[in-house]
DNA sequence: CTCCTGTTCC
DNA sequence: GGAACTGGAG
């Protein structure tokens, strides 16, 4: 399923790269000698060749981070990019189709990075190395109890969640938080995987987020892990607190924090490399479950404070301090 | 902005 | 006793 996603977009650059891009570089670009036969989506064999050597790191930079609405452009700025390295990379064989996919890989959006982001990254690996946090045992790759007994009663797939009583799903994934407006949501769901996927979930973020339930956060999330193909940063409350805690984000042209996650996805992926817009969430939900807690993070243990702009700014306990705030939030007019 | 829900932490 | 907690809908 991932699968026909990837190779369909990879047809769709192909064909589109074949067209436009060769006749700008190549006067006489060898067509493809024997169409149909011996060749993976309309590569031949020598083109293969070289396809397979940078297989790996084409298909994490380019098949599964390529949003196609973008094409245009990348061509446009890749074909730019390529001129002076173009008759090198033909030499060793490759193809415009492949000289693109090299130079479109390298095509990232970026802004300013912040200072030290790499060290600031690199230590919190290091705090979270012990994967100690909920989002360890409970994260979306592992099955949480709720996941465990709706899989028990066969309920994980659209049919079968179809036709159960929705009692018996909020029933069955009790405790969890909104199990109400989760059971009737599922129900929904299926629904509609039912009758317009074949049963499967869809494969584009927007027809994910037409799902009822299924915002922003769900749907990165599931095109980043479900369908290996990253669309955007999965940003959660962890994230969207962390990165304004580092100063890692902020309103556009200003220093102001940025005021929701969706805000935050934005800045983030103006300068956050791609590689890293995958491995963020969990690294910084681990980390926001474990030290950097939304109330009284912990600081003292924390081997990025100095780093940190805001660091041991917040209110170690609730104090005199919260106690005004509380008294004074009650007085009303 | 509030609501949804039960839990957890103060 | 009650605020904060998830993420999405309205």
């Amino acid at each position: 399923m991932a699968l026909n996603l990837g190779l369909r977009s990879l047809c769709r650059i192909r064909m589109s790269n074949q067209t436009n891009f060769s006749s700008k570089t190549d006067p006489n670009p060898n067509p493809n000698p024997n169409p149909g036969s011996k060749s993976f989506n309309g590569v031949s064999p020598p083109e293969l060749r070289v396809f397979s050597r940078r297989k790996k790191k084409f298909k994490e930079t380019l098949l599964e981070t390529t949003d196609l609405s973008v094409l245009p452009d990348i061509e446009e700025f890749a074909y730019k990019k390529t001129k002076g390295s173009v008759s090198q990379r033909k030499s060793e064989g490759a193809s415009d189709v492949i000289v693109m996919e090299a130079e479109v890989s390298r095509v990232q959006p970026r802004g300013v990075a912040p200072n030290n982001w790499q060290q600031v990254l690199e230590g919190i690996r290091n705090m979270r190395s012990s994967e100690d946090a909920p989002v360890d045992t409970m994260g979306c790759e592992k099955a949480g109890r709720a996941i465990q007994r709706l899989l028990q009663n066969g309920l994980l797939a659209a049919d079968t969640i179809d036709k159960a009583d929705e009692a018996t799903i909020k029933s069955l994934i009790y405790p969890v938080g909104f199990y109400s407006r989760k059971a009737s949501n599922l129900k929904k769901v299926a629904k509609i995987c039912l009758t317009k996927y074949d049963g499967d979930i869809p494969s584009s973020l927007e027809e994910l987020l037409l799902l009822p339930g299924i915002g922003p956060k769900m749907a990165h999330l599931v095109m980043n892990v479900g369908w290996n193909n990253v669309q955007g940063i999965c940003v959660d409350t962890h994230v969207h607190r962390i990165c304004n805690r580092l100063g890692w984000v902020s309103r556009l042209g200003t220093k102001q924090k940025t005021s929701s996650p969706e805000e935050t996805r934005e800045a983030l992926q103006k300068w956050l490399p791609k590689e890293e817009w995958v491995p963020i969430n969990p690294l910084l939900v681990g980390f926001g479950q474990t030290i950097c807690t939304p109330l009284r993070p912990c600081c003292g243990v924390c081997t990025i404070s100095e780093f940190c702009p805001s660091a041991f700014k917040e209110a170690p306990s609730p104090s005199k301090f919260s106690k005004l705030k509380k008294s004074a939030s009650r007085r009303k007019p």
